[in-house]
DNA sequence: TGATTTCACTACGGTCACGTATCGAAACTA
DNA sequence: TAGTTTCGATACGTGACCGTAGTGAAATCA
């Protein structure tokens, strides 16, 4: 069982407004390069290749300064995981093309081009062995389909789309090139793959 | 570098018709019996977990029996990848719609129930890292895709989908939700969500 | 029968990563 | 100044796994 952010007790609760702890306080810096380091290391290495002596070296820290934040590998690789996905605002700009275009593409970009998108498949691997991970991966999920599904759904009302219209249908739909074509085949997209991929089901719905 | 399976090399080289190599020969039941629990330890335990000991116990012999067929560990891992993924025939129904359903439909099932749909996680997480396991990957889901994409050609050709279609496009849809949902939201699919998709796609490509 | 090969099992050396401990220096409190 | 905590660096014990080697038994050929 990996504890549930447990992390940095020493640091948050015997602070009293006014009292600090003695001794050198921690860099505040460390947290973030350590994290940005974690980040980098598992969309290069896999997860199995995400080791803390990797992370401190990428870092430029002691692993003590690690272990001193997180109490293990495993509460490190989560919460790595949880953080690189920041979310995407919703567009709502009025036009369902307009909006399901700008969720896709920017989901296109995270996953080709960022860190978080290169992290993706050892985390799904992580996922389909580990319930907690497959936890956060699930969650993360969802809330991401959530926003897209709110777009349809608001296409639906403005009479864009026909009533029967299945929104989840639509957003896997759309998940579809991109998912496939980052991981699975390799092949190369862009923003008129994404675009012909909506013009083609919205064709269909509307 | 991983070895281009040069494996067996005493069992096969060295036969001459009517003649057989002295000493006890090999139990050839045991080759399935290794491949079946290869399969089952990379799915169940993902990349991280695919040792050879895990491989021997689950198989219920030595390791000197894997490693007198296989040369590494990378090799086994490889042929495992390789062989987990029978062909589907094409169906040519005569109907794009069909031949679509029956596909995706037994993409569908392989992901959902087979321990080669299982283990596609990990493959894709060793594949984002090792070239090899990548191009093993990448060749596989191209001869897949083809099979599809000719389906689709056979449709436009008979005049069910518009001339204007691309093709690799509609594959790509279709694939979308059966990958979204087994790996990524890990909602439950069937084939009502299979033709539902299908139906999707061609009322805007008909 | 004797030689040879494979069998399951066990043990071994080597490597690697985890998590801990220690070191001297630095930063802060009392 | 004395005490405490963190810093980067390093070393250590532990355990897991790889790949090899050895054991006695079983199966086959000459």
């Amino acid at each position: 069982m990996i504890g549930h952010m447990p992390r940095d007790v020493a640091a948050t609760s015997r602070v009293r407004p006014g009292s600090r702890r003695p001794g050198r306080p921690r860099d505040a810096r460390a947290d973030d390069v350590i994290r940005e380091a974690a980040a980098a290391v598992l969309a290069e290495c896999g997860p199995g290749g995400f080791t803390v002596d990797a992370v401190a070296a990428k870092a430029g820290v002691g692993k003590a300064t690690i272990y001193r934040r997180w109490s293990s590998r495993a509460e490190l690789l989560l919460e790595t995981v949880h953080l690189a996905t920041p979310d995407i605002e919703d567009p709502d700009t009025g036009s369902l093309r307009e909006d399901l275009i700008q969720l896709t593409t920017g989901m296109m970009f995270k996953m080709r081009d960022s860190a978080a998108g290169r992290m993706l498949p050892a985390v799904m691997a992580e996922a389909a062995v580990h319930p907690e991970m497959r936890e956060t991966l699930t969650r993360f999920v969802q809330h991401r389909r959530s926003r897209a599904i709110q777009a349809v759904l608001r296409g639906i009302e403005r009479g864009e789309l026909r009533p029967d219209t299945n929104p989840e249908l639509v957003v896997d739909l759309l998940a579809g090139p991109v998912f496939v074509r980052t991981m699975l085949s390799h092949q190369p997209i862009d923003e008129s793959v994404v675009e012909a991929a909506v013009d083609a089901i919205l064709a269909g719905a509307g």
